[in-house]
DNA sequence: ATGGTTGTTTAACAA
């Protein structure tokens, strides 16, 4: 089966381009981040005709993430649990049963910037509950997959230029800290451990030709349980997709795991 | 050093 994550920057300005990726690389369940619309805004007509059932968790302007599934989306959930008064849509899980049950869970980790700031403190509260739930796939013994736009830098190698980067909440010391926790749970970064080289990137600025000149980063990431890790066969980045007529900022990254 | 771009929504804001 194979998992993606695609932060698509806008649904209603993406959908050919979704679409068309949808069409080629034929995705069994896509987790989308940044669509930008509410609920009912969502292009579901159109991805129900490509073959997915649809799945939104949405919010006027900003932020947004979905579920697409070839099998039905089971016992959908969203909101990430330990905070009742986060507004923000930024979290939603399901399960899909092919020969064994997996929990895809799609999520759009807050930017952070200006830091420090009140969106600073809000990135690492954030990135405190994002543990808690992870480590309750894990006692459960989870065959689970974290899919989306961590806004987490992991290493230099992680960026052409690490001091371009030094100030950013993408890459600040407390934030590789709180990353390298939750890794250190048990999870495994599956692009990380099939393509272990440099200048992997999934996101490329608009500005300053960022891409023509790969000024990239690597922030887009699906971290597994080892449920999942002991069946991962493949992983990847479609980085040529940056390349086409009116792109999101990032690039659709995608495993394929033996469920 | 600074600015450069895009989407949503309509003057900023977020990224």
């Amino acid at each position: 089966m194979k998992i993606a994550t695609y932060n698509i920057n806008g649904v209603k300005a993406r959908l050919p381009a979704l679409l068309d990726w949808l069409a080629e690389a034929r995705p069994d369940v896509v987790a989308l981040q940044e669509i930008k619309c509410v609920d009912e805004a969502f292009p579901r007509a159109e991805v129900e005709d490509a073959g997915y059932n649809v799945a939104v968790h949405g919010q006027k302007g900003f932020n947004g993430v979905a579920l697409l599934s070839r099998l039905p989306l089971e016992d959908v959930a969203r909101g990430l649990p330990g905070d009742a008064a986060d507004e923000q849509a930024r979290w939603i899980e399901a399960t899909v049963s092919g020969r064994t049950a997996l929990r895809v869970c799609g999520l759009y980790l807050p930017n952070g910037n200006p830091a420090p700031g009140p969106k600073y403190d809000y990135k690492l509260d954030w990135m405190d509950r994002l543990r808690a739930r992870a480590a309750a796939l894990l006692a459960a013994e989870e065959t689970a997959a974290l899919m989306g736009d961590f806004n987490v830098i992991p290493e230099p190698e992680d960026c052409h230029d690490p001091r371009a980067w030094a100030e950013d909440a993408l890459f600040l010391p407390a934030t590789r800290a709180a990353y390298r926790r939750l890794l250190n749970l048990g999870f495994t970064d599956a692009v990380r451990t099939l393509h272990p080289g440099p200048k992997v990137y999934t996101f490329w600025d608009y500005q300053a030709g960022a891409w023509p000149r790969n000024h990239g980063i690597r922030i887009d990431h699906a971290l597994l349980t080892p449920q999942a890790a002991d069946r991962l066969t493949a992983a990847g980045v479609d980085a040529e997709v940056r390349g086409r007529d009116k792109p999101s900022d990032h690039v659709p990254v995608w495993v394929e795991l033996d469920v």
